[in-house]
DNA sequence: GCGTCGATGGCA
DNA sequence: GCCATCGACGCG
């Protein structure tokens, strides 16, 4: 018999299209929570289910780096959706991005938590841990996740129980400080700060 | 389980 | 002089 389970596993994943990040950030972050991200390096490759997102909205949005204006650190999220935005932040850990919206609005989604999957051990909870376990770095800024190297893909058989909250780290964004532009999978153990309002 | 703190470097 | 963090430490 077909369990759902066999079907699931010949079902072949979709890499996730232009399209699906050329929408608003806020959705994007939504929409991102189940999905898998994928770093393929020397012929072998991990991944790992995102369960933990936050949305920078735009320029007018104060937590967002583009709010301090267009620099060239911040560049490439005035460009095309699907490309990733790598900052260095506090001297130490690099930080994953993704690049949402339309040229010319500087809207990202950050990459903050993920759960590995087939078997790899690491601890990828928390936006400085992930991009360490990926072994993403600033090398990585403004490369495009629709090609082969990082990549998404979609999973239709997961569908998790997303919770908002406000982001992680940034009240000093006066009145964006507490905006409900967190998500996440309220059933994962992955997520950082799972109790955080 | 909590608060505090040092590491560390790019950026405005 | 800030920071979209992390982990170690001290407390009790």
């Amino acid at each position: 018999m077909p369990s759902d389970l066999q079907s699931r596993r010949t079902t072949k994943l979709r890499k996730l299209p232009r399209a699906f990040f050329a929408r608003e950030a806020e959705q994007l972050a939504h929409d991102l929570i189940g999905t898998i991200l994928v770093h393929r390096i020397d012929g072998k490759q991990v991944s790992g289910r995102i369960v933990e997102t936050e949305a920078y909205v735009g320029a007018h949005d104060l937590a967002c780096h583009a709010a301090k204006g267009r620099t060239a650190r911040t560049e490439v999220m005035f460009g095309r959706a699907g490309h990733a935005y790598v900052y260095l932040c506090y001297g130490i850990h690099d930080m994953l991005n993704i690049v949402s919206g339309h040229p010319e609005v500087a809207q990202a989604v950050l990459v903050r938590a993920a759960e590995p999957l087939d078997g790899w051990q690491a601890n990828l909870s928390g936006p400085g841990n992930l991009a360490k376990g990926f072994g993403i770095t600033r090398r990585h800024n403004g490369l495009d996740l629709t090609g082969g190297e990082i990549f998404l893909l979609e999973d239709p058989s997961y569908v998790p129980r997303i919770v908002r909250t406000r982001r992680i780290g940034v009240d000093y964004a006066k009145e964006w400080k507490d905006a409900p532009l967190r998500f996440i999978d309220a059933d994962s153990g992955a997520v950082s700060r799972p109790r955080f309002r």
